[in-house]
DNA sequence: CTTAAATTTCAGATTAAACAGAAATGAGAG
DNA sequence: CTCTCATTTCTGTTTAATCTGAAATTTAAG
């Protein structure tokens, strides 16, 4: 079993991007994989494929499970477990979102509300500091609240609207 | 020289999250505590402040300038270097926007483009890879476009924008 | 031109994360 | 109940990135 060229590079690519997209190298590259494959992978296939430990597939297995990315499927007289990615690259988007929103944004949003009320009592404090701290505070919320209800928008709204780009500025000025 | 506890808090967690946004913990450090400072400070005093070798405040400034967060600055009668961050959050925002999409959606989108050529004369891939190979690319080249668009925006029409978070829905279905 | 202050470069040390392989656990078949 | 196959857990190793401190370079003042 081996991969394709063109298939081959894209994992590749996956599992150096996702060391910037907040996970590892070898979880990425599962994901792209997975993404990539037109039927459910069991562990071991993963193994040959990637040329990674089977430790190493089991734990990334468990990680995109948890972010909800893979799901577990099985096979009619066989006990192993298969592996399946999500494939609508929209609801993927939605769920990395989601848990980059939980793992980055609210722990900051509610460090900036600490602060925001800690540094009003300071003496010591410049009130441009205090001002700028009040400042990111309030950046952060509303794009926390925008990030929200975006995820509730259905994925065809969500396609025209960007489609629309910039044009969105005409419609929201009148 | 010292921080107050609100501004350390402050100056900690971004430190922490900046190791998810791409950079190491001293570039955001400094990048924190030049936003939060009311006047701009020297390299001697960020070592002071920040208990950091010299040589790594040197290199990191080095990068946010590079980034375009950081300016330097100069005091009459005074050869030092003095640095001060972008003050505004939506600026700034806006910054860092520009450098992930460099750094992060321009090279996948080239990779795409490559992949989605490669594949689509490799008699041994299965046609669902190929298609999900161009529906990655059709969803990355989407995103890309509608954020250089957004880009130009202003910030004041910005912000009304992501004030009507899924209202937008509305206008644009009409 | 010399000197001293300021900054940068660079090589090695430190640290943290990722990974492999062995051992342990679990789950189904007989 | 026992045996075998599959999976997970755990520990030690490897790897990569960050950071430090010393040396080199730059800059301006005298």
């Amino acid at each position: 079993m081996k991969l394709s060229p063109a298939v081959e590079k894209y994992v590749l690519h996956w599992g150096e991007m996702g060391t910037r997209w907040g996970t590892n190298r070898t979880v990425a590259q599962i994901q792209a994989l997975l993404y990539l494959s037109p039927r459910p992978l069991r562990a071991d296939e993963i193994v040959d494929l990637l040329s990674v430990a089977r430790s190493n597939v089991s734990t990334s297995i468990r990680e995109l499970q948890s972010y909800g990315l893979v799901k577990m499927t099985h096979m009619l007289g066989d006990r192993r477990d298969y592996f399946e990615s999500l494939s609508d690259v929209w609801e993927l988007f939605r769920v990395i979102m989601e848990q980059r929103k939980q793992r980055e944004l609210n722990p900051t949003l509610s460090m900036l509300r600490t602060c925001a009320i800690e540094v009003a009592d300071e003496e010591e404090t410049d009130e441009i500091t205090k001002q700028r701290i009040r400042n990111m505070l309030q950046f952060v919320e509303t794009t926390s609240d925008w990030y929200e209800q975006i995820q509730e928008i259905p994925t065809s709204t969500l396609q025209k609207i960007m489609k629309l780009g910039a044009k969105i500025t005409g419609i929201v000025e009148k």
